[in-house]
DNA sequence: AATTTGTCTTAACATTTTCTTCACCACTGC
DNA sequence: GCAGTGGTGAAGAAAATGTTAAGACAAATT
């Protein structure tokens, strides 16, 4: 079994595990390492449609659907802007973690990786 | 086991302990730090409700649910002035501890969190 | 029975948080 | 360089929550 990507049902509820990143979907709650990430209800929507393909380019008309329903506007930005955010808060709790990837002219492709922290300069 | 949060029978009866709150179930008396904090009866149910998973997200309509029973009509606010009034009463006894967090558009959390007191202008 | 006291609920207003959109800048690939 | 794509910060609107107060209600007291 791949031990990266797991979905597990437990006497807490469901939850989907990506390396440190645990999702709660019951609580609605994101945890990296153990330490809450504090995302809005919108941000843990996004990270959860992007965690339903773990390591798998996922298209920014995906994401809304799974998210918003229906069509995406023309040169809608919502999903780029929770990303942001997402990476934003998830990089406050883990530094050294990279979960969302960008694909040029795709989408977004989540999976956590290590990062080597940049020295000083 | 975690001693942050315990549920013990002892002679005195059922009691809930998470870090400096002292729930007593039979006399329905709440403590904290070994100070009562006066709550009247749904005060303490609703705290009660919210005690029953520590440290974990529970909607307002399963608090409702708990204590008043039945689904909870919508817009709803009768949650939220009880929690007020919980969070006053529990300052006012110990006022370096929080104890209610909100999960905005989600509801409420119960764990115990030292507060760094603020520093006067 | 009338009064007092305390609690609960609801409503209204205040505050905070979040969502969306826009603008501007940086970057990519051709 | 150019056109397209994505990153980023901020503003305004919308929604959720915080807060206070008033009335209803019930129990206790006089």
């Amino acid at each position: 079994m791949n031990t990266a990507s797991v979905v597990t049902e437990s006497p807490e509820g469901n939850q989907i595990l990506l390396g440190p990143l645990e999702l709660r979907l019951d609580d609605r709650e994101a945890l990296v390492a153990g330490n809450r990430a504090a995302l809005t209800v919108r941000e843990f929507e996004v990270l959860v449609a992007m965690a339903a393909r773990p390591d798998r380019v996922i298209t920014r008309e995906d994401v809304y659907g799974r998210v918003w329903g229906g069509r995406m506007p023309h040169r809608d930005r919502a999903v780029d802007v929770h990303v942001k955010r997402i990476r934003s808060k998830l990089a406050s709790v883990a530094p050294d973690w990279a979960f969302v990837h960008t694909h040029f002219g795709i989408g977004y492709r989540l999976a956590p990786e290590s990062i080597q922290p940049e020295a000083a300069s």
